[in-house]
DNA sequence: CGGGTTGCATAGGGCTCGTTATATATGTAG
DNA sequence: CTACATATATAACGAGCCCTATGCAACCCG
């Protein structure tokens, strides 16, 4: 098939970026050899040296093209369920509970590159400007959502965004190393906590049956999904 | 000097752990070399490879010989200053305001040994032993100190010190990424929400400048809290 | 004091990696 | 149809790495 240079230029770009980031995510950045990623990009490394000028050059690429806000594809994601407890326990599903899956290699891609941010200043840019963005989204979603169920949180929007996201950051981190020592009722309970929600009865405890009923299909997930995502990845 | 040959040992396979601890805290464990350890301890790679065996012998016997659980030094140091709150911000203190200090260098080696675990068994094992203590203490400690202040928690102290510890670690990220985004006010409010201690009059919101210290034998925190610039070293 | 042992140094092999320099083939313009 | 531009392939270099094999001096013990 007849390809215009400018198309062949542009898939190959993308070949090699999806396969950086499942590479780099699957095995760790330097685990990975430009030729491997170029290889599973059906491409050698010379391709990547002239779209990158080096594997740092790649390296950055991949995370400017990484759009998926955790917090925020989930939040979008979470209004189907009715009860706000119910709620609160799809987004630690979502983000926790799902080895194998693909938010569980981006889960390991954010570390690495957290890792790498910590020693390289470019790096840690990068990661800055889309944490920032993420801070804000999720922000908004929790406020509204904190609105709507009828509590009031512990903090501002933005700090509470924080709060939730480094308390779900944790708690993925900790699950990877002891399974059994973080479930989904314990991330409720945290979750909870911060979103200023009642506590139940100490003798009475069983979580999922709060009704609430308010929600339709999609409020939240319809009105303000990322204004800037363009770039969609799949593997 | 005469030096008996156990001595001897013992004091190169310490100078060895010690130099691995710091390089791979600093450079990030694939970044240092064998060499370069062996260096630093003053000696040369035949004794990493006649003490340990590999490289990854060296690792796991520097995770291994790592017994500094943070949040159990934490609690331990807590003591001293005596107002609640006081005390749950020199928890953030000791966690997360120390840029260029010893706890500053070995999150980051449990960052590293941590996203290393994910991928080596090996690794995972080995954490999750010093997870497992380390859970335990914390969680003992965690609701002495419960108990002691008079609030009540929002789980068990196990699942508590799971909470606890989720929260810091994922503040402490974000703190590393965006440091304007993450205050020990903030830190504060979620671990006084997961602690479940009374919030601040719900209607009259104030950004709480943090009360602390009522009385104090000793000073334990630096005072530190100008100090919001980003060291950064070299060798 | 002398042979065996121990603890570490020295030297280098084999391999992988990031990068560059050059070749090739395909599209593009006149 | 020709001549150039572009996108990618190919090949090779030099550096750095982990690890092994071997040497050697300092200790140990009778």
């Amino acid at each position: 098939m007849a390809q215009t240079q400018a198309e062949r230029k542009a898939e190959t770009r993308g070949r090699l970026l999806a396969a950086g980031a499942d590479l780099f995510a699957d095995r760790g950045i330097d685990g990975v050899s430009v030729d491997a990623v170029a290889e599973a990009a059906g491409r050698t490394s010379g391709a990547v040296y002239a779209h990158f000028g080096s594997k740092q050059g790649l390296l950055l690429a991949v995370l400017d093209a990484w759009k998926q806000s955790v917090l925020t594809v989930l939040f979008a994601e979470v209004a189907i369920t009715d009860s706000p407890l119910g709620q609160l326990a799809a987004v630690w599903d979502n983000i926790g509970d799902n080895p194998g899956t693909d938010s569980d290699r981006w889960s390991l891609l954010e570390h690495e590159l957290w890792l790498r941010a910590a020693r390289d200043p470019e790096v840690a840019n990068a990661l800055r400007a889309r944490s920032a963005e993420s801070r804000r989204n999720s922000g908004q979603e929790l406020s509204r959502w904190a609105s709507k169920v009828g509590v009031d949180p512990v903090a501002e929007p933005e700090k509470l965004a924080t709060l939730v996201k480094a308390l779900l950051t944790g708690l993925e981190m900790q699950r990877r190393i002891e399974p059994g020592s973080v479930d989904g009722d314990l991330a409720v309970t945290g979750l909870a906590a911060l979103m200023g929600m009642p506590r139940p009865s100490v003798d009475g405890r069983r979580a999922t049956a709060s009704r609430r009923r308010g929600t339709e299909t999609s409020e939240v997930s319809r009105s303000s999904r990322s204004s800037r995502t363009q770039s969609h990845r799949e593997r």
